[in-house]
DNA sequence: CGTTATCCCAAGTAACTCGGTCTGCTTTAG
DNA sequence: CTAAAGCAGACCGAGTTACTTGGGATAACG
């Protein structure tokens, strides 16, 4: 029931993401994603690349530019992530709800493991979709102040020229408003 | 957060021997088992020796012998299952209960995908962990039942000198006596 | 203009895993 | 002795994973 390198990959840039954009630091460049959380800059470099194809990433070239959500990060849930990188939540095929494929079982109607099988997927989706990037980076930014500290992206973007970065992130059009919180 | 086609195989086979034996057929030949649900035999042989050697299974060599459950089913979770096949249930390593294993995040005390993660594992682990191989054979059976089936091991298994296997069968030491159920 | 920091894209690749096969035993009932 | 079973383990091709390499395209700044 393995998660995947690029999918923890992914998930770890987001989150970094999410918590960067929620103080105020909304254009983040590959390099301190990667540094900060120890990845492979050039696989990550793919990882994101994927995710913009996606559109949960956006990204602007140029100096001084990098990645930002494309949406608020109260609307990208956990699991639209995973799905997106590792595939279907289910464990197997023919458990799976957005993805069905018929197994190679001789009779799915009668089989048992199927049922089992939707459990355990219905229990991962249970998490996975529920939970919201934002909710995620709000719970690790409580942690993280709870011990007075701050993540180490925003660290590592502090370093940059400030104001050319905040004018470079001007640009970006629709300027992904957070709505109220819902849960 | 897929399921192997090891870890699938497994179960399979091991939900055939168990419906087979609530049936009064304890023993059955690997090629009853790979015929039942199509799987390839030879393969599968190495799964079922994975399984014995991890105490789930025991075998019985020679003429009519065959394999059959090393514990009544009652007491083999479909978690024992699946961890043996493919491993910790946990997505990464660090939210794992059983295996945990450092990872390469920089601050791990503060790290929320560590949270999302162990919740993921548990909502897995509490599927998997309270199902019992029996439970699940017992499942089956009243699917298969209630539209007046036989599970196809047991139909392959008939088909065979029955009262030679019977004596063979007699001959395992502890007759793995099913105790009152408990859920 | 050129430099520099950034993203974009395609290809390559070493190691590993997956899903098997093949060969040749040993054990046991009849 | 033979047939039916399990045992042991080498082997193998294809695919996946986790990367690296290399060569652009863009855009700010001097």
């Amino acid at each position: 029931m393995k998660l995947s390198k690029k999918g923890e990959y992914a998930l770890r840039a987001l989150l970094d993401l999410a918590m960067a954009q929620a103080l105020d630091r909304t254009l983040v460049p590959l390099s301190a994603l990667a540094e900060a959380q120890r990845m492979p800059a050039t696989f990550l470099e793919q990882i994101l690349v994927q995710l913009r194809q996606a559109g949960i990433l956006a990204s602007t070239r140029g100096k001084y530019g990098g990645y930002s959500l494309a949406r608020p990060a109260s609307e990208i849930p956990i699991g639209e992530i995973v799905r997106q990188i590792d595939g279907p939540l289910a464990p197997i095929g023919c458990a799976s709800v957005t993805a069905y494929e018929r197994c190679s079982c001789p009779d799915e109607a009668h089989c048992g493991l199927r049922l089992i099988m939707m459990d355990v997927r219905n229990a991962i989706s249970n998490v996975l979709d529920r939970y919201t990037l934002a909710q995620l980076a709000e719970v690790t930014l409580q942690h993280l102040r709870r011990d007075g500290l701050v993540p180490k992206v925003v660290e590592l973007v502090r370093h940059l020229d400030l104001s050319t970065r905040a004018k470079v992130a001007a640009k970006i059009p629709p300027a992904p408003l957070e709505p109220e919180f819902s849960i």
